[in-house]
DNA sequence: TCTGGGGTCCTAGGACCC
DNA sequence: TCTGGGGTCCTAGGACCC
């Protein structure tokens, strides 16, 4: 990446998209909440401030928040998906290098804008706010994690009036003094503790880290991160979105679901929603997984997480046969007398649709690895991470050593290894 | 008792992001 | 009774080939 970028992040996003259309909710807290208004999802800055955690299960919080004025909205994607789309037409008439990164931010190349960076930057930010009602913070550095950096202090501190420049080496480690690592872009907690263990406490020790040193203990994403905050750019912006790997729609049930044809309907519902991403975005899927899970958090009730991966003969987008597909697929997995509380479709080996139809695909074959990876996921939270290890202790693989016995779904073998 | 030296591809797993 | 829904990248080690 040439000359500095530009990270613009709307401020608690979710809660901006409904301030816009009720004002009223301006300057009070204000939460998201997820899907069958689960667990907080966004949080305004009056929320966060009365400490309501990310991801808080509302029903455990409910009368508190509620005693303390919180004021809850269930989740409308559609309205966030529209919205995104503005700020981000927007952002594309300031710069052509624009890479868009999630519903809510964006890089921007900002080479060219020498001393006018900070200018055009407050001219940017006054835009959105003014065509879409939403507001923005802007961090300007010579790399995009260190854009991060500068976008968490406009965040914070509003002395700033929502855009901050790092561009000299002392304001950088002024701010990177003032981190957790965990504030860093790609530290989280277990990366953290391993740092720690190596004497790594905050942002500026990694920065002053020897990269060869870190690249041996670490692998070279952390030596580019370490890269990154001595203003080397290692990561370019992408201009151009990649063709999606993999296309995932699932869901949570508000109720149990405890019979086979209430579950198909589910899963083909998902698998339409799938479909219509697919076709959306020009491609066409070759294999897909659907999987099935009762509630972990029910320490009481018989579990049961599965996946089933289907092979499709040719690749496809469309939704008949993916139902079809599905269908077959929830059916073998499909085992009476459990509660099932989640299901979703996964289409994996995408192929552009074009190139399908002139027969110029080639097959790959990943479901397995993603639905498995899941479902382990899934375990470790349930059982947490000791006790599958010990599971584990003595075969890397434990369920290719129990492969014949597992029958029809590697997972509650897992569960009966883990119960041994 | 000794047990090649390369290379590629794939799978499984770990970690992270919003 | 109630606990979200999506995604990506990197790497070690095994399988297989010559």
């Amino acid at each position: 990446m040439s000359g500095p970028a530009a990270l613009v992040d709307c401020n608690n996003f979710y809660v901006s998209c409904e301030r816009v259309f009720q004002p009223e909710l301006r300057h009070k807290p204000v939460v998201v909440l997820s899907n069958n208004d689960g667990c907080v999802i966004a949080r305004s800055n009056e929320a966060k401030l009365l400490g309501i955690p990310m991801g808080a299960p509302w029903h455990l919080h409910k009368a508190q928040f509620e005693s303390q004025g919180v004021i809850v909205r269930s989740s409308n994607y559609t309205l966030y998906g529209d919205m995104s789309a503005r700020v981000m037409k927007i952002l594309s008439t300031f710069t052509p290098d624009l890479e868009i990164y999630s519903i809510d931010e964006a890089f921007l190349g900002m080479s060219g804008f020498d001393d006018r960076l900070e200018a055009h930057a407050r001219t940017l930010r006054a835009a959105v706010l003014q065509w879409t009602g939403i507001p923005v913070s802007v961090g300007i550095a010579p790399s995009k994690t260190l854009t991060k950096v500068a976008n968490h202090i406009a965040k914070r501190d509003e002395k700033h009036g929502g855009v901050v420049l790092l561009l000299d080496e002392a304001a950088q480690d002024q701010a990177l003094a003032r981190m957790e690592l965990t504030d860093l872009w790609g530290v989280a907690g277990r990366l953290a503790a391993r740092l720690n263990l190596l004497g790594i406490t905050t942002p500026l020790a990694l920065k002053q880290a020897d990269p060869r040193f870190i690249r041996e203990r670490l692998g070279v994403v952390v030596e580019r991160l370490v890269l990154e905050l001595r203003g080397v750019s290692c990561l370019d912006l992408e201009r151009h979105t990649p063709d999606r790997k993999s296309i995932m729609a699932s869901r949570s049930f508000g109720r149990p679901i405890t019979t086979l044809t209430e579950m198909q309907e589910a899963v083909a519902a998902y698998t339409m929603r799938a479909a219509e991403k697919l076709r959306r975005q020009a491609l066409a899927t070759a294999h897909l997984a659907v999987f099935i899970e009762t509630n972990r958090f029910k320490a009481g009730e018989r579990q049961h997480f599965a996946s089933k991966p289907v092979q499709l003969p040719v690749a496809t987008s469309d939704s008949a046969k993916l139902i079809r597909a599905a269908r077959a697929g929830i059916t073998a997995l499909w085992r009476p007398g459990y509660r099932y509380k989640r299901a979703g479709v996964l289409l994996l080996d995408l192929h552009a649709a074009n190139r399908v139809q002139e027969g110029l695909f080639d097959r790959k074959d990943s479901a397995r690895r993603i639905t498995l990876m899941r479902t382990l996921d899934k375990l470790n939270q349930r059982y947490g991470r000791n006790s599958l290890t010990f599971a584990a202790a003595g075969h890397r693989q434990p369920w290719k050593m129990q492969r014949d016995r597992l029958s029809p779904c590697y997972t509650t073998a897992w569960g009966d290894l883990l119960r041994v």
